[in-house]
DNA sequence: CCGGTTGAGTGTCAAAATTACACTTACAAA
DNA sequence: TTTGTAAGTGTAATTTTGACACTCAACCGG
């Protein structure tokens, strides 16, 4: 058997990846969401999606989807789990790798995300998805929730710097629970790698709030080997 | 556009599943390679792999492939990480999803296991693999290490029946470091659904040790909601 | 200018979980 | 009956986690 013959006696299937997109605002998570104006499923929500190309590797893929969508490169990125059920897409076969992206709500281009028909939607209020959407988001929020705890992934969801009421708050939103202040304010002063930036928020409070950001060099200097 | 179009234009690739298998023996986890006659890569050794057929769910053709080589079914597996990048496979683009499966190395069938050229190989003496199996190994090891601390997923290396010591053997080779036999003990006294069978394992000591099983049942009801 | 309001910031103690640690027992073989 | 081997057992110290309430700074309105 030559070797072009043992690649070739087996069929091809489209590979797709879908992204669920979240955000962070007003204490909430949120999800980048689509309403299809576009067949199949038109009409219906559905992640941001998209089909791997020809010279494309799927982590690319997955960056082009979310970039073609918000305009934003270099997002935090994680393959959570490829989808490869027979029937889970009724149209053709269709395999599916689901990503994770995680968005300073802040920054997104807000013409490309209207142009695409798309929304953020607060978590507890996302409505029915196509397919196999559902099972993959709550597969993403699992992992994503899983990560948050063993690292701080979730620093990605806020601006460059920030206030420790703000982190507060979206580790209470990635965690579904309330934190005691005290408590999470003494674990965060031991992580040497969010560190005060001199700069005081005044938007909130009257007093201002010490802003903070993480640095990249300390955390990699303590975690990598 | 047509339905069949909006699919049609995309490319679809190969896809393909390579398999982690685990065996616990002599104290030590191993995996089962394959040493390949057969090309491409005719020599060197690598995953059990193979690819998705028409009509054939992933998780499925993963089964398939470890059923067709240890001809066991019904074993514990999980789906790792899918691998994508385009020149991973330098034959022709292929996208493989990587299983992990546990095996109770008294098993497989062993006629089934020489006829593929495949071997038990210590996990500190495995040698280099093919393509991209190497990260597929070291990523599968610390996804299958991670669940093994938040559920007893080990337990699918062993017996039907064992013994507490090998319990602990499995779990210091899990792990990779030794565990103090009071309190590993003591831990497992709380897991109610690891209990006694009433049977005597004396093949190790004159004294006889206790053998233990793993009650799904008990374990569902206090995990599952 | 002063009292009120708002969110920021701070320390201690109790409970729970984890870790370290060494000897006795049962049995078979010599 | 002595000896060797693996099985089995409890306690105390340490660390980690969790509960809990007030003061501070600054601005606002009267």
């Amino acid at each position: 058997m030559t070797q072009q013959a043992f690649y070739s006696v087996h069929p091809k299937f489209h590979a797709a990846v879908d992204c669920i997109i979240f955000g962070f605002e007003e204490g909430e998570l949120s999800l980048l969401l689509l309403q299809r104006n576009f067949e199949p499923a038109k009409g219906r929500w559905s992640l941001a999606g998209g089909f791997v190309e020809e010279g494309e590797d799927l982590d690319d893929a997955a960056r082009r989807v979310v970039a073609e969508l918000t305009g934003l490169d270099d997002l935090y990125m994680r393959q959570v789990h490829t989808y490869g059920e027979v029937e889970r897409d009724p149209g053709e076969r269709v395999l599916s790798t689901a990503y994770y992206a995680l968005v300073d709500i802040k920054k997104y281009d807000r013409e490309l995300v209207r142009a695409h028909n798309a929304f953020w939607v607060k978590l507890p209020a996302i409505p029915r998805l196509i397919f196999d959407h559902d099972r993959m988001v709550s597969d993403a929020l699992r992992f994503m929730r899983y990560q948050a705890t063993v690292k701080p992934v979730g620093i990605n969801l806020l601006p460059e710097e920030f206030t420790l009421t703000q982190l507060q708050a979206l580790y209470e939103a990635i965690l579904g629970e309330p934190i005691d202040k005290r408590n999470f304010r003494k674990r965060i002063a031991q992580m040497d790698y969010i560190e005060k930036t001199g700069g005081i928020d005044k938007t909130l409070s009257r007093k201002g709030a010490a802003l903070y950001r993480f640095n990249r060099e300390k955390y990699d200097g303590n975690f990598k080997i």
